[in-house]
DNA sequence: TAATGCTTTATGTCTGACATAAACGCAATC
DNA sequence: GATTGCGTTTATGTCAGACATAAAGCATTA
C-alpha cells in the first residue's frame, strides 16, 4: 500500500475530520449538486480508506451544516443550497481555500454592510466600558501597524470583531468569521493592491470617537464611510 | 424497565438526533456552562441508554454547530458562546423551545432591522423578475388572510424569504430560519396582541411595490418602516 | 528546579453484526 | 388499466467490543 513516509507529506489526510472537508469541499465545488445523492457509506468508507464509523461520524457533522440529509433505504442526498448554513465557520473558511469568486467577496462586503454600521450604533448605545475599552486596544495596535500591511491584518480583525461584541447584542456577535472571510477574500482577491493601509486609520478613529462618545448616528455613519472605501477599493482591483 | 407503551408518549427518546437535542438544549440553557467538561462518552451513553457510536454521532452534530470541542485525554469541553453558531438553524428551534427571553426576541429584532432593509433594496436593484413574482405571490395571499390571524403567518414568511432570495445574495439568503424564529418568538411572547394582522397589509405593500418599481430606497425605508412597527408593538406588549 | 520518561485515560478508529424503515417490484383486486 | 396491498430488498441507524493514539499527570532523575 501507498503510505505517507514523513509527517508533513502532501499525502491523503484520514480521519473522519479530514473525510468531512473533502466531502464538504466536493459539494461546495459542485461535484455533487443539490438533489443529487451521494455514494453510499459503505463505498464511501473505501474510496476514502477509511471505517464506516469514520465516513458516519463525517456525515454527521456535514447534516448539522445543512449541506446533506440522509434518509433510510433512500440514501445520502445534498440539500438545497438555501438549507446551507452559508455564514458558518468552516464553510467560509472552506469557499477560501477553494478560492473566492469575486461575487464571495462583493456579497460579503454587501452583508457587512448592513450589519457592521448596525452593529456599530448599537456599541455607541449600549455603553459598555470594558467592551470599547478593547476597541481602544486594537485601535492603538492598528495605528502602531499601520505602515506594516502584513501586521496590520491582526488587530484590524480584532477591531471590527470587538465592536461586534460592544453591541450588547449576542446574535451580531456571532458575525466574527464572516468578517474574518471577508477579510480574507479582499486580501486574496487584491494582492496587487499594496499600498500601505495608513489612509484607513483615520477612518477606524471616527467610528472608536463616536462610539466612546455615544453616539449611535456618527458611528454608523463613520463605519460606512468604511465600507464604502473598501468597497471602491475592491472594485478598483477588479477592474 | 420503564418504557413507552404507545407511540406519542413523552416517553425518553432515543437515537443520536435526540441525544444531540437533548445535549444541546443543556448546554443552551447553561446546565454546563462555557469551558466545563462534559461527562465522558461512556457516562454519556449510560446516562442516555444508548451506545456510544450513538453519543459520539450526536457529539459531531454538537462539535459542527461550534457548542463543543473534544480533544483527545482531555475531554469534551463546552466552548465560549462567542463560537456558537447562534443563527444555526436548529439552534434557534431549540432556544424557541426552552423559551424565548425577552432578549432573544429584541437581538432578533435588531438583526432583521439591519439585515432586510438592506435584503429589500438589493432586490429593488438586482431586478430577478421571477423572484419577484413570489413575492407578489405570497402578498397575494397576506391579502387575502389579512383577518385572519393564523393563516397569516405562512405566507407573512415566505413573504419576507422571498425578499431574501431575490436579493440575489446568496448569504443573505441564509437569514431564513433567523426570520422564522424571529416571527415565531414575537408570536410567542405577544399572545395576548390578538388583533388582526391587517394594519400591516398596506406596510407590506409599499415593499413590494417599491422593489418592482425598482426603487432601492423606497424599498429600504418602506422595509424599515414594517420593522418599527414591529418593534413597537413588542415594546408594547413587554410594558 | 527543570527536564525526562512512564503510566493513565479519554477520545479516535476499526470490525462485524443486527435493527429498522422506506423504496421497490410483484401480484391481487377493483 | 389503474390501484391497492404486501413481501422483499437495501441503505441508513444502532449496537458491542476491541485496539490505536495522543496528551495530561505523575514520578523519577539530572
Amino acid at each position: 500500500m501507498f503510505r505517507a513516509m514523513h509527517s508533513d507529506d502532501t499525502a491523503v489526510e484520514t480521519g473522519a475530520a479530514a473525510i468531512a472537508r473533502r466531502l464538504a469541499s466536493a459539494i461546495l465545488r459542485g461535484q455533487y449538486p443539490p438533489q443529487s445523492l451521494l455514494p453510499g457509506e459503505i463505498e464511501l468508507a473505501t474510496q476514502f480508506g477509511a471505517s464506516r464509523t469514520s465516513v458516519r461520524e463525517a456525515l454527521k457533522s456535514l447534516s448539522a451544516k445543512g449541506l446533506i440529509l440522509s434518509r433510510k433505504k433512500a440514501g445520502t442526498s445534498v440539500r438545497p443550497r438555501a438549507d446551507w448554513q452559508m455564514l458558518d465557520r468552516d464553510l467560509l473558511a472552506l469557499r477560501l481555500e477553494i478560492g473566492p469568486e469575486h461575487s464571495f467577496a462583493t456579497d460579503l462586503l454587501a452583508l457587512r454592510q448592513a450589519i457592521e454600521p448596525a452593529a456599530a450604533a448599537a456599541a455607541a448605545q449600549f455603553q459598555d466600558k470594558a467592551a470599547i475599552a478593547v476597541i481602544a486596544g486594537a485601535f492603538a495596535e492598528m495605528e502602531a501597524a499601520s505602515h506594516d500591511r502584513k501586521r496590520f491584518v491582526d488587530p484590524d480583525l480584532r477591531f471590527h470583531k470587538a465592536i461586534l461584541a460592544a453591541s450588547g447584542n449576542e446574535f451580531m456577535m456571532a458575525f466574527g468569521a464572516m468578517i474574518e472571510a471577508g477579510l480574507a477574500a479582499f486580501i486574496t482577491i487584491s494582492l496587487r493592491h499594496t499600498e500601505a493601509p495608513a489612509p484607513s486609520v483615520p477612518l477606524h478613529h471616527n467610528i472608536l470617537k463616536a462610539i466612546e462618545a455615544a453616539d449611535p448616528d456618527a458611528a454608523r455613519t463613520a463605519m460606512e464611510t468604511l465600507l464604502s472605501r473598501t468597497k471602491s477599493n475592491i472594485n478598483q482591483d477588479l477592474a
